[in-house]
DNA sequence: GTGGGTACTTTCCTATAGTTAGTGCCCTCC
DNA sequence: GGAGGGCACTAACTATAGGAAAGTACCCAC
């Protein structure tokens, strides 16, 4: 058994990472990132910590289970910093590390886009749906 | 009643449209643009054009159902023209409008980033484990 | 004539998301 | 001084979304 033998078994068979491919941990990441509520959890912190029900205001919609269990989520890829200051009543800051800026920059410009284009959007559902109803 | 009574009453509550807002209808689109599969079937369909069976065997993982439902919510809100032609076998083709292919630049670039730093997030997610058994 | 390919749709079942209620501790209100 | 509310969650339950498999209808290759 030769190394190159070595290093092509002991490798997961995810190289390169490709998101195509169901078993690549990439997917997994982008599903994380790209989930309901983890876009909104980014884009919220993207100008400025929160507090964990001050972001659940922010963020319209959001249950408190779904929001901590997003949170965790982030905070365990490295996204996401979780600051719990030992004091009564409970004080919880959650920021973005700079892994998680990146991360959050790019679905905020995705955020914006499509808040720029819900004209475009629903011009084009009214064509597709009277398309369909003759 | 004033006609700026008027306006304010006749248009929707969703000035200027905001994705933290739940009732917003930018919120909707940015759903489907970064749903599990929306994301995957637009950085796809970026490079090129695709066939609906295609597109099954390149998306790994996505059953028939909900590729087929994915492209039709991606159809109707303009972000994909389905080109069908009736033909025996019947043949399909998937492409991006100029709408679409905005939104499938970003997803793309997020899709990329993420596989750029899959490593990263690794690291993340042993340190935070580690931190939690002992 | 059996198997496979095309592009889906339908049915069924499970996994995931969301809703609700509970926890323990504190502060303010009147 | 008891009621109500805020803080940051967690646990139990339920509704809905997602996935597996089969069906459709037609054709081609072997």
């Amino acid at each position: 058994m030769s190394v190159s033998d070595q290093v092509a078994e002991g490798s997961p068979p995810n190289f390169p990472p490709n998101v195509m491919d169901a078993m690549c941990p990439s997917r997994m990441i982008l599903e994380h990132v790209t989930s309901r509520w983890g876009v909104l959890v980014l884009a919220a912190l993207l100008d400025r910590s929160y507090r964990f029900s001050e972001l659940r205001r922010f963020i319209g919609g959001v249950s408190e289970k779904m929001l901590a269990q997003t949170l965790q989520t982030l905070e365990r890829d490295g996204f996401v910093h979780r600051d719990a200051k030992p004091v009564i009543p409970p004080r919880v800051d959650y920021t973005l590390t700079p892994l998680g800026r990146e991360a959050a920059e790019q679905v905020w410009a995705l955020a914006r886009w499509t808040e720029r284009h819900v004209d475009d959007v629903r011009r084009a559902r009214d064509a597709y749906d009277e398309a369909r109803v003759s």
